[in-house]
DNA sequence: TATATTTGAGACAAGATAGTCTTAAATATG
DNA sequence: CATATTTAAGACTATCTTGTCTCAAATATA
């Protein structure tokens, strides 16, 4: 698996706050609630993206989170960054630590190519290419495409 | 984590076995061993692939296992596909079921394009690419790179 | 101020992966 | 044939990930 769930669930999560207007805060149970995710474990993913500085939040009536940055400015790779860690994009194929061009281990140099691949196209997606993505294609993110992408703006 | 410990062990071995000549068995316990793997862990998963029809094995003394194929004929994603299975090379990165061209997520595009690099470095490097490369430079495949390449041939 | 709402923190349970151990079956060799 | 060696099969434990639940802290609003 690339991606953790948890990893696809903040991901998710981002991107729903990302196609709607940013100015007010959204629940957590609202959002677990359109995208049909366990509002329990997605308010504990939330709280690590908000640590890490991507989300801020506010408690009480009214509260929940937004970006706290424009979604234009937020890459995929933030994302990753925050819950999964950086793993993917450094670590050896083969499992074998230090790997890199000074200590190589055989499948070094195809795996490196691959997985700069794969940061590039998580460093330069960013959640507003998404969220536009979406909108113009009205596509989906939850699995049984009951996703709406009309403002959220109550 | 791109692919599971049971898989790059799955490699490590099957990359010892066709960095040997082939003419006879060996003990998965003298692979274990020169590899740094837990036998009995490493006897299970070298037991997956002579399942999958990638490896023979035989029992009592003078037993072990060895590649079915020559080596220039094994690609990394059978290895892959007999441990991990095609999941990461078919499915969607934001973990929609059914995702594909006719019924996309807003990721499917910039994924289906990076999955496919993944996909073509699996299918186009053999297990005689990684041993051929390895012995040129001599290249480790432990992690305290005691492994050597001479010829396993006993 | 009292209440309802919402995030924050962390304990807890369930499920998947990783790793260990035991026993059985096959087989080479003395 | 007896024995030692090696894979095969599967039970079992440990650790990590996933998911649930409870309670505390903050806060908007009546």
């Amino acid at each position: 698996m690339l991606l953790s769930k948890s990893c696809i669930y903040g991901m998710r999560g981002a991107l729903y706050l990302a196609s709607s207007s940013n100015s007010k805060y959204i629940s957590i149970k609202q959002i677990s609630n359109d995208l049909d995710i366990s509002p329990h474990f997605l308010t504990k993913i939330m709280q690590e993206l908000t640590k890490a500085g991507l989300l801020e939040s506010q408690k009480g009536p009214k509260g929940g989170v937004r970006l706290k940055k424009d979604g234009n400015e937020v890459a995929l790779v933030e994302i990753v960054a925050a819950i999964d860690g950086m793993d993917l994009l450094t670590e050896c194929a083969l499992g074998l630590p230090g790997c890199g061009t000074a200590k190589p281990c055989p499948l070094h140099e195809q795996w490196a190519d691959t997985r700069d691949e794969i940061r590039v196209m998580l460093e330069e997606t960013t959640l507003t290419d998404l969220a536009r993505k979406g909108k113009e294609g009205n596509l989906r993110i939850t699995a049984d495409g009951t996703f709406d992408w009309l403002p959220k703006d109550n």
